[in-house]
RNA sequence: GGGAUCUUAGCUCAGCUGGGAGAGCAUCUGCCUUACAAGCAGAGGGUCAUAGGUUCGAGCCCUAUAGGUCCCACCA
C-alpha cells in the first residue's frame, strides 16, 4: 500500500475524501460533557451577500488552527459556524437583482421581497458553507446558525424588550446619518469619512436695519435654504455689535438671528457660521442651545423639498449649482476658495451621507459601555496583540448613542407597536392585545428593522440558546477566543462585549485575537472595484487547501496586514510536497516491518539528536501557540521538518536502512526513530495543514483512528540529549566543511575522496564513529577515518578547521598551494575577528561584573574555541608555506 | 487635530522578555545522488530610515526627525 503513494502530493484527490471522513465520524461535533473542559469559539458569521474572499480564508484558518490545537490537547472544543443576514448589503443586492429583472422593490411589496431574499439566503449560505468545507475548517456543522433564524430572532426580541424596559432603548427625533440611496438611517460606525476636494463659498448676508453685510463661508451652499441663524464667537471683537441683530437670508428672504456661541472658531473662515440645524450635527447642537427652528429642506432621496421654494425638486448638487449661480447674479457671492474637507459616506454604497433629523430608535450607550471598558482594565478581556486595547477603549470612551433602526425590510423587525387610536407605543413580544392607554385593540407594528449588528452583537450567546437557560449556554459560555480582523472592532467586538455584560453578566470571551487584512501583491486592498481580488477557491483548486492555509499563516505577525501572491503559495505547496515525499521514503522503507521500540540509551547519537531536537520543538511550538504566535510556531515546524529532519536526519539514517543486513538492530532503531519523529511532527503540523498530515498519518499509524483526534505531543524531560546534540553539531560542521571545499574546488561528486578527522576528544570521537558510514555518503567520501593524530595523512591534503577537530581531505591531484593558503588565510582572518570580539567583551570589566554569569562563561568558551581553531589554522599555514616551492 | 503602526538582503516579510542579523522568492555555481528537479549541495547579498539617549551590550527600550500606511475626530 505504501508503495503506491504518488511522487507528488495531489491535494485534489485527498482533501475532499478526508473532509468527508471527518464529517461522517462527527469529529467536529461537540456535546456538553461535564467531565471535560470546554474550549469554545464562535465564527464571525460571513455575510450572505456573496462568496468568501481571502480575508475569510485567513480568519477561518486561524480559528481552525486554534480549535484543532485545543482539540488535540484534549479540550471539548466547540466552534459554532454560521452566517449573517447583512441587512443593508443584502437588501441592496436583492434590490439590484430585481431591478435587472425589471421588478421594482416597492411594487413587489414587503412580503414578496422577503420571500425573495430568503431564497437568496439559502443559495449563498450554501455556497459559503461549501467554501468553508474546502478550506478544511473543523466547525460543528450540526450547530450552524443564521442571524435571522428562530433562535437568534428570539434573542434579538428579548434584548430589545429588555433594554427598552430598562430605559436603554428609546425612540427620539435626532439628527442622524441618512443614506439617500439606501434610504435608511445609519449608525456612526457605518459612516466612513473621506477627504474630498471641494470649495469654500463665501457668501454675504445683509444685516437687517443696516447697510452692512455679514460674510460667512460654507462648503454646502445649498443648505442655506434651511438656515435659521448665523453664529459668531462670543468674544469676537469684530462682531460684538451685531450679535442680537438679524440677518436677511439671501434668496429665501428669511430674517434669521445672529447668535453668539462658543462652538464657532474665530480663526477659521470668516469667523461667522451659518447655522442649519436640520442638516448638520454641530448646527443641530447650536440650534438646541439657542432654541432655533429646524427646517428640513430635503426629501429622503436628497432632493430639495417644498421648503426649498424655487429649488424644490432639484437634486442636492443640482440645487447647489443653481443657488451659487443665483447668489452670484444677485451679488451675494463674495468669492470661491478651493478647500478640501472630510465628507461622510455610507461604507456600503459610498454615497455621501446626508445628516437629517428623523425619528429613530437609539440605544443609550453611556451606562452600557462602562463594564466593557472595565473588562480591559480588570483583565477580563484582552486583545492580542495588545495595542488594540487602545483602539477599543478610545471608541468606547467616546461612544455616542447607537442608532439602531433602519428603514429597510430585510432584518429583524422592531417589536414596537403603535395603537391605531391613540398612537401609544407598546414594546412587546408579538402584537399586544389591548392598548394600556386607551383600551383600543388595533395596533400597527413599527415598519423599521434593526441594524444588522444588533443581532451579531448577541452571537456568542444567542447561538448557544440564550435567552433559554440551555445546557450548552451553561457549559460552553462564556466562549474562549474570538478571532477577527481589526476592521470590525467597532462594529462587532465592542458591541458583543457590552451586550455580553448587559445580558449575561459576563464578557463573551476572554481573548480577542486580531488579524490584519490580506492585500494584493502590490499592497492594495482587495476590492471588487479594483478587480484585484483573489478567489480562495481558485487557489485551493490549484495548490490545495493546505498550501493556502500555510501561505496565509507564514511570515505574518498578529494584527499585521500581508500581501498575497502566487510565489508564496508555491512555496507552501512545495513544503507540503516535501513532507509528503519524506513520508513516502519512510513508508517505503517501513514496509510491513514490525519495529521494536529501542531503549533510549541504545540509540545512536543521530537518533538521540533528532529525538532531542523534536522534543525541543514540541516545547517551543506549544509555547508559541499558547501565546498565539502562530506564524512563529509554523516557521519552527517548517525549519525542523525541512532542514533538520529531511536534510540531516533522513540522510543520516539512509546508510543504516540500506544496509539493514549488516546491522538489523541499527536499521530497526533508525526506522523507529524516523517513524516516531515524523509522527510527532505531523501532530504539530496538523492544525496548519490538516489534510496532508492526516493523510500521511493514516498510513503511518493505521492502528489509530485519526490524527486530528490524536493527542498533542508533550515535552518529555527524558528525551533531552545534549551530548548527542553536541556530537551531531560537530558532525554537521565537518560534513559542511568537506562539502564546502569540494564545491569550491569543483570536485565532482563522482570523485570520492578520503576524509580524515583528527580529534583528541574521546567522547566526540566515539560519537562520530557511530556516524561513520553516513558521513561517507553525505560527504561524497570513499572513507571516513577518525584518528587521534595526523599519522598517515598526506601532506598535501586539503585541511578544514572545525571546533575541537581538524579535517583533512587528500585529493589525488596536487592541490594548488597558493589557493589553499589564500583560503586558510581568509579563515584565519575570520577567526581573528571573532577572537577580537570575544576578547573585547571579556576585557570590559563592566561586562564581567554586570552581565549574567552564564553569558560571560559563554563568551569565555567561545574565545577558547576560536583560539584553538586559529592555532590549528596557523600551524597548517606554517606547514604549507614551507612546502610552497 | 489626536492616535496606532511601519521603515531590516534585489523583492515580500519574520525577528518572542535587549546578548554574535534570518526565511521564502530572485541571483550565481555544481548536481537526474534509488523520498522529493515542487528537489539536492554550495555561494554571493544588509551602516537593521536618520540623529541623539539609556545600557557592560540596542534591529529590539527612550526622545526627536523624515517618509509610508491605517484608524479616530463636529473647524463650518
Amino acid at each position: 500500500m505504501s508503495q503506491n503513494l504518488e511522487t507528488t502530493y495531489n491535494p485534489k484527490e485527498i482533501e475532499p475524501k478526508l473532509y468527508e471522513k471527518w464529517c461522517e465520524n462527527k469529529y467536529f461535533h461537540a456535546e456538553v460533557d461535564r467531565s471535560r473542559k470546554p474550549f469554545t469559539t464562535v465564527m464571525p458569521p460571513p455575510n450572505i451577500t456573496g462568496k468568501l474572499h481571502m480575508g475569510h480564508a485567513l480568519d477561518n484558518t486561524m480559528q481552525d488552527i486554534i480549535i484543532r490545537y485545543k482539540r488535540m490537547q484534549g479540550f471539548n472544543t466547540l466552534w459554532v459556524p454560521g452566517t449573517d443576514h447583512a441587512a443593508i448589503s443584502t437588501e441592496v443586492k436583492v434590490t439590484n437583482q430585481l431591478k435587472e429583472e425589471g421588478i421594482d422593490k416597492k411594487e413587489l411589496g414587503r412580503e414578496k421581497f422577503l420571500e425573495r431574499t430568503w431564497q437568496w439566503k439559502e443559495e449563498y449560505a450554501g455556497t459559503i458553507e461549501g467554501q468553508l468545507k474546502k478550506l478544511g475548517v473543523s466547525c460543528d456543522w450540526d450547530r450552524e446558525r443564521f442571524t435571522m433564524d428562530e433562535g437568534c430572532s428570539k434573542a434579538v426580541e428579548e434584548v430589545f424588550i429588555s433594554l427598552y424596559e430598562k430605559g436603554y432603548i428609546y425612540k427620539g427625533s435626532r439628527i442622524i446619518n441618512w443614506c439617500p440611496v439606501c434610504k435608511t438611517a445609519l449608525s456612526d460606525a457605518e459612516v466612513e469619512h473621506e477627504e474630498q476636494d471641494g470649495f469654500f463659498w463665501h457668501i454675504k448676508y445683509p444685516i437687517v436695519g443696516t447697510d452692512q453685510f455679514l460674510e460667512i463661508a460654507t462648503t454646502r451652499p445649498e443648505t442655506m435654504l434651511g438656515d435659521t441663524a448665523i453664529a459668531v464667537h462670543p468674544d469676537d471683537e469684530r462682531y460684538q455689535d451685531i450679535v442680537g441683530k438679524t440677518a436677511l437670508l439671501p434668496l429665501v428672504n428669511r430674517e434669521i438671528p445672529i447668535v453668539a456661541d462658543y462652538y464657532v472658531d474665530k480663526e477659521f473662515g470668516t469667523g461667522a457660521v451659518k447655522i442649519t440645524p436640520a442638516h448638520d450635527p454641530n448646527d443641530f447642537e447650536v440650534g438646541k442651545r439657542h432654541d432655533l427652528p429646524e427646517i428640513n429642506i430635503m426629501n429622503d432621496d436628497a432632493t430639495i423639498n417644498e421648503q426649498g421654494g424655487v429649488y424644490a425638486g432639484m437634486e442636492r448638487y443640482e440645487a447647489r449649482k443653481a443657488i451659487v449661480k443665483d447668489l452670484e447674479e444677485q451679488g451675494y457671492l463674495v468669492k470661491i476658495v478651493p478647500h478640501s474637507h472630510n465628507v461622510g459616506t455610507h461604507e456600503r454604497c459610498k454615497t455621501t451621507v446626508e445628516p437629517l433629523i428623523k425619528q429613530q430608535w437609539f440605544v443609550k450607550m453611556d451606562e452600557l459601555a462602562k463594564p466593557a471598558i472595565e473588562a480591559i482594565k480588570k483583565g477580563e478581556l484582552k486583545f492580542v496583540p495588545e495595542r488594540f486595547d487602545k483602539v477599543y477603549l478610545h471608541w468606547l470612551e467616546n461612544i455616542r448613542d447607537w442608532c439602531i433602526s433602519r428603514q429597510i425590510w430585510w432584518g429583524h423587525r422592531i417589536p414596537a407597536y403603535y395603537c391605531d387610536e391613540c398612537g401609544e407605543i407598546v414594546v412587546s413580544r408579538g402584537m399586544p392585545e389591548v392598548c394600556p392607554k386607551c383600551g383600543c385593540k388595533h395596533f400597527t407594528q413599527d415598519e423599521d428593522t434593526l441594524d444588522t449588528w444588533f443581532s451579531s452583537a448577541l452571537w456568542p450567546f444567542s447561538t448557544l440558546g440564550w435567552p433559554e437557560h440551555t445546557e450548552e449556554l451553561d457549559y460552553f459560555y462564556p466562549t474562549d477566543v474570538l478571532v477577527t480582523g481589526y476592521d470590525i472592532i467597532f462594529f462587532w467586538v465592542v458591541r458583543m462585549v457590552f451586550s455580553g455584560y448587559a445580558h449575561t453578566g459576563k464578557s463573551p470571551f476572554h481573548t480577542v485575537f486580531i488579524h490584519g487584512l490580506i492585500r494584493d501583491s502590490k499592497g492594495r486592498k482587495m476590492s471588487k472595484s479594483l478587480g484585484n481580488g483573489i478567489d480562495p477557491l481558485e487557489i485551493i483548486d490549484q495548490y490545495g487547501a493546505d498550501a493556502l492555509r500555510m501561505t496565509v499563516m507564514t511570515g505574518n505577525a498578529p494584527g499585521n496586514d500581508m500581501r498575497f501572491y502566487n510565489e508564496r503559495v508555491e512555496a507552501s505547496r512545495n513544503f507540503a510536497n516535501k513532507v509528503w515525499n519524506a513520508s513516502r521514503f519512510i513508508l517505503m522503507n517501513l514496509g510491513d516491518k514490525e519495529l521494536t521500540e529501542p531503549e533510549d540509551f541504545k540509540l545512536r547519537p543521530g537518533d538521540r539528536w533528532i529525538l532531542s531536537r523534536c522534543n525541543n520543538l514540541i516545547k517551543e511550538v506549544t509555547e508559541n501557540m499558547d501565546k498565539f504566535e502562530l506564524g512563529i510556531a509554523l516557521a519552527k515546524i517548517y525549519d525542523f521538518l525541512w532542514d533538520e529532519f529531511c536534510d540531516w536526519y533522513i540522510e543520516l539514517a539512509k546508510y543504516r536502512i540500506y544496509h539493514a543486513g549488516e546491522d538489523e538492530k541499527s536499521a530497526n532503531d533508525a526506522l523507529w526513530t524516523l517513524r516516531e519523529v515524523l509522527k510527532n511532527s505531523l501532530k504539530l503540523l496538523h492544525p496548519y495543514m490538516p489534510f496532508v498530515s492526516e493523510e500521511i498519518y493514516s498510513k503511518l499509524v493505521p492502528e489509530e483512528e485519526s490524527l486530528m483526534m490524536s493527542a498533542w505531543p508533550v515535552y518529555d524531560e527524558n528525551r533531552n540529549f545534549p551530548l548527542a546534540e553536541n556530537i551531531v553539531g560537530h558532525f554537521k560542521e565537518i560534513i559542511r566543511g568537506v562539502r564546502n571545499v569540494r564545491a569550491e574546488m569543483n570536485v565532482p561528486n563522482s570523485r570520492k575522496a578520503k576524509v580524515y578527522v583528527v580529534c583528541e576528544d574521546q567522547q566526540l570521537c566515539a560519537g562520530l564513529a557511530f556516524l561513520n558510514n553516513s558521513a561517507v555518503m553525505m560527504a561524497a567520501a570513499s572513507e571516513f577515518i577518525i584518528q587521534k593524530d595526523k599519522t598517515g595523512i598526506a601532506e598535501d591534503a586539503v585541511s578544514i578547521v572545525v571546533p575541537d577537530a581538524m579535517v583533512y581531505v587528500p585529493l589525488e591531484e596536487l592541490i594548488d598551494f597558493a589557493q589553499e593558503i589564500e583560503r586558510l588565510t581568509k579563515e584565519e582572518a575570520r577567526l581573528t575577528k571573532e577572537i577580537a570580539r570575544a576578547q573585547g567583551m571579556l576585557n570590559n570589566e563592566k561586562f564581567i561584573s554586570k552581565a549574567p554569569e552564564a553569558k560571560v562563561q559563554e563568551e569565555r568558551d567561545k574565545l577558547e574555541k576560536y583560539r584553538q581553531m586559529k592555532e590549528q589554522v596557523r600551524a597548517r599555514l606554517e606547514n604549507l608555506k614551507g612546502k610552497e616551492h
